[in-house]
DNA sequence: TTAAAATATTCGACACTGTTCAATTTAATG
DNA sequence: CATTAAATTGAACAGTGTCGAATATTTTAA
């Protein structure tokens, strides 16, 4: 085979998915460029494409890591919030990460998947492990008689805190006057809960 | 002058910003060219800088009249629920709008301003006019004593819907199998006005 | 060891994009 | 009519994603 010296062709989709992160990381979105991805880490443009195929396979899959990331950083937040307020951790959590990684974050929303392209399955499993930590702090924030509603309302509360956080990246909240977004979404989930509870 | 017959500047600027809003209504974002749109008007790009100046320009021009086209339609809705269930018909419209016109809201918020460039001050009141409908309705449902808390409320339930909504037109809630993301934001927003009232 | 097969990689070509600006056309004015 | 001023053009530039024929490399078979 043609495969250059020590890289797998596992290793060089690892590579390329490592740099395309560093970028989509560092210029966002709009200015993402494959072939400044394939410059960088000393292939040409066609390499790429052979590995990936498209540029939406390609996006996808940054997005699907920052996903794993994203989960990640908020099982670390809620392991470190052993007994202490563990929604106040999540919603914060939630904040932080899209903070933190915003050109990221936001590129996860920016992208669309062009018509007639479904969602590979790893990638579904991926973002529905996000809603079930959610799930899973909400079933046990509710009584044990309204548990059945925790996946519905877990959904609903991740829209919640998605809106706000949205609105708090985008600079909607800061034309608006709002200088706390946090805590008012913070507020918005502990009313549903309560609510809910009863 | 070398204006081209019967075409003030104005109007110029107005053909241009239609076809945009035609373009970006048809192809999105992703695909919006401006190319295409002074093709499309017979003139040549180089006609459509000069007016514009900048591709961002046009694009905040055609968000802009999104959101006058969006603010519009919540009065309309209002206007028509005299009496009925006011806040219904908020969340509705807002849903219904962005549903119906998918590619021009979403534009609005896969727009980003390049750095250094701030919001020109009539996009800024345009947008204000929207969540002061919001914050009229949310002041109304609300007792005498608790107005105050009008301002702020309403901006965090437009987040609230905003969530909502995006999951649903991007297909999150559908992945997560959530069929009904008008209920549930109502619901959301029930609840907090309900907390807000005692 | 050598020839053949299989795979990896490259690179140029194509059709786009936004952006700029000197040259040109058109209309109004003196 | 000549001049001036404004409007309009379109070529040029540096990018982009995408594709596929040609090339290079490695593995396998003889």
């Amino acid at each position: 085979m043609g495969r250059r010296s020590d890289h797998s062709r596992a290793e060089l989709a690892e590579m390329i998915l490592a740099e395309g992160h560093r970028q989509m990381a560092e210029v966002g979105f709009a200015r993402f460029s494959a072939r400044e991805v394939a410059k960088r880490i000393g292939y040409s443009i066609g390499t790429l494409y052979n590995v990936f195929g498209t540029l939406d396979r390609l996006i996808l899959a940054i997005n699907s890591r920052t996903f794993a990331l994203w989960s990640e950083a908020l099982r670390a937040r809620l392991a470190a919030a052993e007994g202490v307020d563990r929604i106040r951790a999540l919603v914060e959590g939630y904040f932080a990460f899209a903070r933190e990684n915003s050109n990221l974050w936001m590129a996860i929303y920016d992208h669309r998947l062009p018509a007639g392209m479904e969602m590979p399955e790893e990638e579904d499993r991926l973002r529905g492990g996000l809603t079930e930590i959610v799930a899973a702090e909400v079933a046990a924030a509710l009584p044990e008689h309204r548990r059945e509603a925790a996946p519905r309302l877990a959904r609903s509360l991740v829209a919640t805190v998605h809106g706000h956080c949205a609105f708090a990246l985008n600079g909607s909240f800061a034309l608006m006057g709002e200088g706390e977004p946090v805590e008012l979404a913070l507020a918005r989930v502990r009313e549903a809960l309560a609510a809910a509870a009863q």
